[in-house]
RNA sequence: GCCCGUGUGGCGGAAUGGUAGACGCAGCAGACUUAAAAUCUGCAGCCUUUUUUGGGCGUGGGGGUUCGAGUCCCUCCACGGGCACCA
């Protein structure tokens, strides 16, 4: 890859693009306007988190959201356009831990750092609505609205069984668990009891559920995703009578009651409270419990669980039949889903199967298959009394009708869903404001005492929560008995701070510490074009989507869903280099030796070429958008960034492609040249260009621009950057092999060129100014409006006909739109490879499709 | 295990059931140049001496629907992702 370019370099980006930038800054170009006359389009990716550098993932995101927000904006949308930064969280502490610096300086350093990287990309932001999460200004609001909920009864304090990540020293959600390991720290996570901040997410998970099928611009994907998290199943509970003195009724939640009579045991969790209870007087039992605890924990069990269990010698009655069922405690059944308990019908569930085969249970078939047990499908019942011969769908209704008259059982629906805890042990992130009284308990503050300042004076030398070790921070006076009181010293999930944030944007001055929601934000909202990574499917989206819908129900705004279209982009990947004792190489310490094999360019010694993965620090194969932008520019960079793959799909990352990019920037930019020179320029434009007039070859350039003009709009509008780029290209070919018509059709050529700037503004917004000025237009392209085409220019007036015989093509004939088959048929048994194909066969059908084909069927 | 998605040249990828491979990368040839780079102009799926304006094959494999299938249906395979004892 050249690196220094000056040589090769006819359109110097290196002062256009500063350049520009500044002229749009300068002129206010990207503010937002609300205008009640324009329909308003907010164009929103996802944040950053000020990690210090800029990565190309970035750029992808952000240039995709640019390319909206401009287009949006040129087709006469009145767009809001925002910018800020995600700036609490765990990093900040630990890089503070490392370099002994304080986090809020190190976050602060971060955004300044990638704000001037960004700057360099061209982006249409509006920046004067720019925040941080670490701005009191905007914390503070967070404090309210938690008041708000708390107030409204979303938001909880429970002792918990939590995930405790021991390397982080931090609680984690179960959204942030993966594989039984800290989404963060990687590390194994524990169950630990403590005291935790929940919000009451499950409220609204059939809300959550429901809404999904609204959201139809949302990826079908993703829309499933949090299908399947929210985890609905309906079904029943029932009561079943036992033989213990102690606990005279065991509750299970079923989803197939229909299968009631293949039931052949009862199981319950560990942690069920029978079990519990037992174990106080039964060692073994004991012994199996605190086996089983033990076992949570370790890998292997995580990984592949064997069934097991052990008997309680509690029996309990079959609610139809007189027959007594055994109970056990099994480990494969889950105190936090249904009622911790289960009744067990080993013909139809592959768990109860498995455990009824490894202790010698009875298996009861009760509905009818052809293939082996267990049986999960729907059938014919079978063996089932009154059941016998009903479908399993009217079983079910007919069991459970049964059941409720009898009083045993209820219509119930669980969900996989729980609740959301908010709880950090952390120091950087949002006070959660709230005292802890020694009279009154657990007290809210009054709206009045916001904002809790973070403190700024804390010490990370000692494990664990610094605001712990405050000196003087946590104490403080009871807002009800003015007693003494301390502080809540947990921080909210950063995952709230991210959750109203799009809120927050639609405020025109964030800085203004009175208003929280004006008016003007329920015009802004919803989120027209949301963007960002698939990564972010359940987490941030499913709990935006509830803090959304719970601000509404506290008053706070009108809407219930924040994001009315989602795309979630690909990843950028790269190819991996790697030396045979496994250390990672960063792509310019490797070259190509006179073999084509890898070697590394200091020793010479043999690469391995690993696979082509994400573009990541730890394996080296990244590369550094100010590079890329300092040897070729913005332009050529986001152009790159959208070419050749779909903006859904993973990205290769390839130098010879950016190059090819930086070759196309370059042609452009002496097609335009010689454009002007041609005197191609803004005087020379008319929109009242008589298509009458024009001689054949022009009006074929013409009309041949209006289908150019129609494609793009169309790729952009499906955010199909690929092909828009596509098409560009196309275009700047064709134009290129018109230069000599230029000088003779001034005028028509001055409204393309014109037209064409325009379609490439969104893309590469810095040469299309540049040119825009050098061929004499006024303002910014960057300020005027998309360009229309005309349908009736986009019908060819003769058309290039493929032939088939039997489909199978053999020639093709030109014939003008509008001629009646009869004669297309007639130039199409001309063509002698028609008739070559045809031979002695006789032609039983003949098969014309206007405009698009004949085939000839013959035999 | 369950659910979802994807499979097209050397590569990234185009293609409302209607000429498969647009556009680009890499490649090849020519022009310009002392030369190289850059640039410009062409060529380019595979097989096949009917010197080719011919023929055959071709969108993961097999089958089907259709005048016609990359596209729709069935089935198998491979890869990727999500969930994972959720009763």
């Amino acid at each position: 890859m050249p690196t220094n370019t000056s040589e090769i370099c006819n359109y110097d980006f290196s002062l256009s693009e500063p350049k520009w930038q500044k002229l749009w800054d300068d002129a206010k170009t990207f503010k937002s306007e609300f205008n009640a006359s324009k329909p308003k389009c907010y164009v929103l990716e996802m944040f950053m988190y000020p990690s210090g550098k800029v990565h190309i993932g970035h750029v992808r995101n952000y240039t995709l959201g640019d390319i909206v927000a401009r287009f949006q904006r040129a087709r006469g949308y009145a767009v809001l356009h925002p910018v800020g930064w995600d700036a609490f969280g765990l990093p900040a502490e630990n890089a503070a831990l490392k370099n002994k610096s304080h986090p809020k300086k190190w976050t602060r350093e971060n955004i300044a750092a990638m704000k001037s990287q960004i700057k360099t990309l061209g982006f249409s932001y509006d920046w004067s609505r720019e925040f941080a999460t670490c701005d009191p200004q905007y914390y503070q609001f967070q404090q309210k609205l938690f008041l708000a909920m708390y107030e409204k009864g979303l938001i909880y304090r429970k002792e918990s069984e939590v995930n405790w990540d021991p390397v982080d020293q931090c609680v984690l959600a179960n959204e942030q668990v993966i594989d039984g390991r800290g989404w963060r720290s990687g590390a194994l996570v524990e169950k630990r009891k403590l005291p935790q901040w929940f919000m009451k997410i499950t409220n609204y998970a059939e809300e959550l559920l429901n809404d999904l099928e609204k959201l139809d611009g949302w990826p079908e994907k993703v829309r499933l995703m949090q299908k399947n998290w929210i985890g609905k199943s309906e079904g029943c509970t029932i009561k079943f009578k036992t033989t213990s003195r102690t606990h005279e009724y065991l509750d299970v939640f079923t989803t197939r009651p229909d299968t009631i009579f293949g039931a052949t045991f009862l199981a319950l969790s560990p942690n069920h409270p029978i079990s519990i209870s037992l174990a106080k007087n039964d060692p073994q039992i004991a012994a199996f419990l605190e086996e089983h605890k033990k076992g949570c924990v370790a890998e292997e069990f995580i990984e592949k669980q064997e069934k097991y269990g052990i008997a309680t010698g509690i029996e309990v009655q079959h609610p139809f039949l007189d027959k007594k069922l055994p109970v056990y405690i099994a480990n494969f059944v889950l105190m936090n889903y249904g009622t911790g308990a289960i009744f067990a019908t080993p013909a139809h569930d592959e768990r109860d199967y498995a455990f009824a085969i490894k202790y010698g249970l009875p298996i009861i078939q009760t509905v009818s298959s052809d293939g082996p047990l267990p049986y999960t499908g729907d059938g014919t019942l079978i063996n089932s009394e009154f059941l016998n011969g009903m479908d399993t769908t009217v079983a079910k209704r007919e069991i459970v009708d049964k059941l409720c008259k009898m009083g045993a059982g209820e219509r119930k629906i669980f969900y996989k869903l729980r609740d959301w805890g908010i709880s950090r042990q952390r120091y950087w992130g949002c006070p959660i404001p709230v005292v802890h009284c020694k009279k009154c308990g657990v007290v809210p503050l009054r709206t009045e005492d916001l904002p809790i300042p973070l403190p700024d004076d804390v010490e990370f030398d000692k494990q664990g929560n610094p605001l712990d070790h405050h000196p003087t921070w946590r104490h403080t006076s009871c807002p009800l008995c003015r007693g003494e009181a301390t502080r809540e010293t947990d921080t909210l999930d950063t995952f709230v701070d991210s959750s109203w944030y799009f809120l927050r944007f639609c405020v025109d001055d964030p800085a203004n510490p009175d208003l929280l929601f004006p008016r003007d934000i329920t015009s802004w909202m919803p989120v027209d074009q949301y963007i960002g990574g698939i990564e972010h499917a359940i987490l941030h989206l499913l709990y935006a989507r509830f803090f959304t819908g719970a601000l509404a129900d506290c008053g706070f705004i009108k809407i219930r869903e924040p994001f009315k279209n989602l795309f979630t982009q690909g990843m950028v990947c790269s190819v991996t280099y790697q030396r045979k004792n496994g250390e990672w190489l960063f792509p310019n310490e490797v070259r190509r030796n006179s073999n084509g094999e890898f070697e590394t360019i200091d020793d010479g010694e043999e690469i391995i070429v690993g696979r082509i993965e994400k573009m990541s620090k730890s394996k080296k194969n990244v590369v550094d958008p100010d590079e890329i932008i300092k040897n070729y520019g913005a332009d050529t960079l986001r152009l790159f960034i959208v070419s050749d793959t779909p903006p859904e799909k993973d990205f290769y990352w390839s130098d010879e492609g950016l190059i090819g990019c930086w070759r196309f920037i370059n042609r452009l930019w002496r097609l335009l040249l010689s454009a002007k020179s041609c005197g191609i320029c803004a005087a020379e434009c008319s929109d009242q260009i008589n298509v009458d007039i024009l001689g054949h070859d022009v009006l074929e350039t013409y009309k041949s621009f209006q289908r150019t003009i129609k494609n793009i709009t169309v790729a952009l509008e499906s955010r199909s950057m690929n092909l828009a780029v596509a098409h560009l290209r196309d275009c700047v070919n064709y134009l290129y092999a018109r230069g000599d018509d230029f000088e003779k059709n001034k005028a028509v050529f001055s409204v393309i060129f014109r037209d064409f700037i325009v379609l490439l503004s969104p893309i590469a917004p810095h040469i299309c100014e540049e040119s825009w000025s050098m061929l004499g237009f006024e303002k910014f392209v960057s300020n005027s409006s998309w360009p229309t085409y005309d349908e009736k220019y986009l019908v060819a007036s003769a058309i290039t006909l493929p032939v088939q015989v039997n489909g199978k093509l053999r020639g093709s004939v030109i014939i003008s739109a509008q001629e009646i088959p009869e004669i297309v048929f007639e130039k199409a048994l001309a063509l002698e490879g028609v008739r070559k194909a045809i031979g002695d066969l006789s032609i039983k059908n003949k098969i014309y499709v206007e405009g698009k084909i004949v085939n000839f069927v013959a035999v």
